[in-house]
DNA sequence: ATCTATTATCTCGATGATCGAGACTTTCGA
DNA sequence: TCGAAAGTCTCGATCATCGAGATAATAGAT
C-alpha cells in the first residue's frame, strides 16, 4: 500500500522535474511556458510524420484561435516557425519548425534524452519490459482521467 | 536501443497526460496552471508537514514576489486560502489551505492516486521494486538536468 | 538600547498573454 | 451558384507577471 502510493508521488516528482526542464529551456531561449509547450506539440507531431495546423496546435496546447495566432507571431518573429498555407485546403496555415529551432531543441531535449537511455544501460530488457508495461497502464489511467468529463455535477459556468 | 528511447518517451507522454488532468482541474474551479501549481506546492509541503510561507510557494512555482502577493490575494479572494503572519518572525506570511480546497484537491488529485495505485495491485512487489528503482533513478537524471546550468555556451543575453 | 543591513512581503505602473466577438477567406454540399 | 461551415486573423478588453521601490520586522554590531 504504502509501496504503490510512494509509486504515484514518484510519477508526480517526475512530472514536476520534467516541467523544470521545460521551463529552463524556455528561459535560456526567452520563451514563455506556452511557447515551450507549442513547440514539444509541433516537434511531436513532425515525429509522428504530420504537420500541425494553426488549429490543431490550439487544440494541443488548450488555446483558443486568438491566442494561437499571437502565439505564432511570437513564434515566427523569433524565428523558431514558419507558416504556410496549405496547398490542399487554402484555409488552413500549416506551421513548420525552423532548422535552428529544431536543433536547439534536440540539443536541449535530446541530451536529456541521451542521458536517460544511458542511465537504462543498467536495466536488463526483462526489467524495462516490466517498466514499460508500467508507465503504458498508468498513462492510460491517467489519460482517462484527463479526459474524463465528470459533468455530472458540473453546478454550470 | 529503440526499447530504451520509446521508454524516454513514454516518460514525457506521462508527463503530458498528468499535465492535463492539472488543467482540468483548474477548468473546472476558474483557476489558471499557476494557481494549480501553487495549491499542489501547498499540499505537498503540508504532507510534508511543513507550512509553505508566501518567499517559499514563489520559489516553488518560480514568480516574483510582486506576483506571489497577486497569486495568493486570487487563491485568498476564492477561499482556497488563508494569509497568516508566521509569529516567530512577524516579516513572514505562512499559507494555510482552506478544507474546501484541500477537498477539492483531494477529490481530484486522491481519485487519480486511487486509480493509479489500484492499477498497481496486478505487479508482484518484485516488480514495484523494479519500477521504483527506475523512477527514482530517471528523477535523479531530469533533476539534474533541470538544475544544471550549463552556462558553457551561453552565448550572451 | 540603538543603528544599520538584511529579509519578507506588498504596492504601483507597465508589459504582454489570453480571450470573446466578429471579420474574412476558402471549402463543401445542396 | 449559393449558403453554411471551417480555419484563421483582427480588435479591444482583461488579467497575470514583472521590475522598482516602499514598508515592516529581524539580526548583528557596537
Amino acid at each position: 500500500m504504502r509501496a504503490r502510493q510512494e509509486l504515484a508521488l514518484l510519477l508526480r516528482r517526475l512530472t514536476v522535474e520534467l516541467d523544470a526542464v521545460g521551463q529552463r529551456f524556455a528561459q535560456r531561449h526567452g520563451l514563455n511556458r506556452t511557447d515551450v509547450r507549442a513547440l514539444v506539440a509541433i516537434m511531436d507531431a513532425a515525429r509522428r510524420g504530420e504537420a500541425l495546423t494553426a488549429g490543431r496546435l490550439g487544440e494541443a496546447v488548450e488555446l483558443r484561435s486568438a491566442s494561437v495566432t499571437a502565439l505564432v507571431d511570437r513564434l515566427e518573429r523569433v524565428g523558431h516557425l514558419r507558416r504556410a498555407r496549405d496547398a490542399e485546403d487554402r484555409r488552413r496555415v500549416v506551421l513548420e519548425m525552423s532548422e535552428s529551432a529544431m536543433a536547439a531543441g534536440a540539443e536541449h531535449f535530446g541530451g536529456l534524452a541521451r542521458d536517460l537511455t544511458a542511465a537504462m544501460e543498467g536495466y536488463p530488457p526483462e526489467e524495462l519490459a516490466v517498466v514499460r508495461r508500467f508507465l503504458l497502464e498508468m498513462t492510460g489511467v491517467i489519460e482517462r482521467h484527463a479526459r474524463t468529463d465528470p459533468a455530472a455535477d458540473d453546478g454550470g459556468r
